[in-house]
RNA sequence: GGGGAGGUAGCGAAGCGGUCAAACGCACCAGACUGUAAAUCUGGCGGCUGAUGCCUUCGGAGGUUCGAAUCCUCCCCUCCCCA
């Protein structure tokens, strides 16, 4: 009987694409064989904490590697850490994280659930709140868990060790962290984790714990971490430097056209679908001179409004930049604010159609020279207009009002 | 439990009785330049105010004083050393 998986070294070549660490890599060999003899699909966890509402690219590295796991015929697991939520992973955090309430953590989980399948597919795909089993565990459960690990194993993390020298607080629930996504696995039965390569101590920490609870260890995946768009940070939402999947084509558009340079190719590798030889080719690309790495820039925008979006829709958002940024022209659908006709001052119409949070802000920008009526610039702070007909107000690059006077 | 050092705007960090809405750096915003990149330069960065001031801010609550981020009391929180 032919096995309906494809053979072992052609499902590594798939797996071990873009990966940093997959250890032990023999294992994993071990464990495909046996699924391609038996039948078996692995079982594929990754985790993710909804600290934020919506994804973004960064956690598309990870969920696009379980889609070629997917594809593969294996089972994926996504793990809704509505309890470790709570805790906050303290993973290359210099900080403590502010705690969320569970209800917090539940309305984020819910944008999460309805955006993971714009990726995934749902047929092969399990997912699991972690609170299915941590809101029952007994403290007699949680001492044992705690009993499985030492306290001089957990400061060789390195983002612990360093807060400990320097003196810094480390709060005793976050070290569980590690422990509950360890615990994770076992409920789960993980053949295989995945994870950004700040989550390696969790994720090897997940084989200690599994082999305490007398599991087969799961297997290590790590992934690059993707930078945001200000070009140092990792994506994140509440750093404000991330391009979510669920914007508008044109925003997403426009967010990647702000990418730093060299950032391109790192997208093109772990975001995009574009093909092996493609890469390579954006590579040569990129190293030549004669090439302006804006037309690159705007190739993987494109991209990526259509992975999403669709050609169409990225056919629009690319015209739609083509007119508002590069020829400075007023975008077509812009948010209208509706007046009567009269007489106002420019200054109120700013923070009154909500363009802008306060009036010393709209102050500023009108000293500023950022703001014009038609195209025609406004110095004057009490500037006042006349209106009769619909009127274009602008605040800066990327802020646009649309007055219009009616009864 | 004892002793010591601290908590200042998004972060880091000055200030230690008036000239403090609070130096400086980073981040951020606007303008110039440009490829909505980088770099650079300029300005801004609590709110209200037709520009003069007014109001709310320096962990929290009280108090001293004409006047407090700066002094006192109590409380909360963090770190270090000792136990």
């Amino acid at each position: 009987m032919k096995s309906k998986f494809p053979p072992v070294e052609e499902q590594l070549e798939i797996i071990s694409r873009g990966t940093v660490d997959l250890l032990p890599l023999d294992e994993l060999k071990k464990k495909l064989e046996r699924s391609v003899q038996t039948g078996q699909p692995l079982r594929i966890k990754q985790g993710f904490d909804p600290t934020a509402p919506d994804i973004h690219l960064g956690h598309t590295v990870g969920l696009r590697k379980l889609k070629q796991f997917q594809d593969l015929g294996h089972q994926v697991v996504v793990i809704i850490g509505d309890y470790t939520g709570m805790v906050g992973d303290p993973s290359e955090k210099s900080a403590t994280r502010p705690r969320l309430t569970h209800e917090e953590v539940m309305e984020n989980a819910r944008t999460y659930e309805r955006q993971f399948f714009k990726i995934l597919d749902p047929d092969r795909t399990e997912v699991r709140y972690n609170g299915e089993w941590f809101s029952k565990m007994t403290f007699a459960e949680v001492m044992e868990l705690a009993s499985k690990f030492t306290v001089a194993r957990m400061l060789e993390r390195d983002d612990f060790a360093r807060r400990f020298a320097n003196n810094q607080p480390i709060s005793i629930h976050e070290l569980f962290y590690p422990l509950m996504q360890g615990y994770d696995s076992v409920m789960i039965r993980a053949d295989v984790e995945i994870g950004a390569t700040e989550q390696k101590f969790n994720l090897v920490t997940g084989r200690d714990i599994q082999r305490e609870y007398g599991q087969e260890p799961q297997i290590v995946l790590t992934l690059p971490v993707l930078v945001g768009i200000d070009g140092v940070n990792r994506m994140s939402k509440s750093l404000g430097n991330y391009i979510g999947i669920d914007e508008p084509p044109e925003e997403m558009y426009g967010k990647t056209m702000r990418i730093p340079d060299e950032l391109i190719y790192q997208y093109f590798e772990l975001v995009t679908d574009v093909s092996l030889e493609e890469l390579r080719e954006i590579k040569r690309q990129l190293e030549d001179p004669t090439v302006n790495p804006r037309d690159i820039k705007r190739r993987l925008a494109f991209t990526l409004v259509r992975m999403y979006h669709g050609e169409d829709a990225a056919r629009q958002a690319e015209a739609h930049f083509d007119r508002v940024v590069v020829k400075k022209e007023v975008p077509e659908d812009i948010p209208e604010y509706r007046v009567f006709p009269g007489k106002y001052r420019v200054l109120d119409l700013l923070v009154d159609s909500g363009l802008l949070d306060s009036k010393s802000e709209a102050r500023r920008r009108i000293r500023q020279g950022a703001v014009s009526i038609d195209g025609s610039v406004i110095q004057d702070e009490f500037f006042e207009i006349e209106l009769v007909e619909p009127v274009v107000i602008r605040a800066g690059k990327r802020a646009f009002v649309k007055v219009v006077p009616s009864r």
